[in-house]
DNA sequence: AGCTTTTAGTAGTCGTGACTACCAAATGTA
DNA sequence: TACATTTGGTAGTCACGACTACTAAAAGCT
């Protein structure tokens, strides 16, 4: 006498969250081996590289900014930059019209490592999306929708 | 008289694999957000739910046996079959044939708790693929070819 | 049998990622 | 001006997720 199945008979990995999940935590993981050589994780790069951009476009970035922005939650980025500023990718100083906030810049040898890590990142995606590349476009649309 | 731009116009949010990684993060975060209300975790779920599935195929289930289906390494499946032992979700005998094996068992009170958080996984899945739900198909196969 | 190599599992570290709780400065309002 | 509320940032906790390094048992080899 056996008990009622839990799932149904659609194995787990056929699932669509799963399959997400998985090949997000191998393009990851890729990223990361790959950024290790420039001595640097995919989060710092991506806050480093959002900080860049809004930079270009002229604002001056402070941590809350930032975080908007990158879509991370403030108590991680500060801990992240406390890190790069420690590795001296960042600068931090206090902001003249606001008394709380910290005023962000990259340094010049954070520059020189974002440049390195970009490379990095932009022949692992290559790499990783090659499989899909006739379907870019198109998966890039459903993520969107995903998004808002 | 300023330095050479270090990305391409081609702003971050737009690029395949940074989508990727937000999506994933997102719905992530929303699992682990309605699945708190059963006091588990994503991945705790994932490794009881592959244990389970491995156990309805008849197998002996090994924590590297489980490991392996689930794409985790073995490190962390220990650890968090410590914890899920520790709320007695899960048994671990010694192997028969194996000393250095434990075998795994899931228990009552786990396959009572897998079965209310299938529940919470089905609901979240499908709010969160609704907007997509018309591409489900193609997006999975998308996904599966990332996976090779 | 004696030896090397592989394999199953654990301990402990580092870096997120989400959380609670807190401080202090800025803002809104009476 | 006085007070309550909001906001920018930090400290510390918990749970991954990847890593190094380790023990001990199994398997392979001579």
């Amino acid at each position: 006498m056996s008990e009622k199945p839990i799932f149904s008979y659609v194995q787990p990995e056929e699932k669509t969250g799963y399959l997400l999940w998985q090949v997000t935590m191998r393009w990851q993981l890729q990223m990361n081996q790959q950024l290790r050589s420039v001595g640097i994780t995919l989060t710092q790069f991506s806050l480093m590289a959002g900080l860049y951009w809004l930079g270009q476009q002229g604002e001056v970035v402070t941590q809350q900014r930032l975080a908007d922005y990158a879509n991370t939650d403030k108590m991680m980025t500060s801990k992240v930059l406390q890190t790069l500023e420690r590795k001296g990718m960042v600068e931090r100083f206090s902001h003249r019209q606001d008394g709380r906030a910290k005023q962000l810049q990259l340094t010049l040898s954070g520059k020189t490592l974002l440049r390195q890590a970009n490379a990095v990142v932009e022949q692992v995606d290559a790499a990783f999306f090659g499989p899909v590349q006739s379907n870019a476009v198109l998966l890039n649309q459903l993520l969107c929708r995903l998004m808002q």
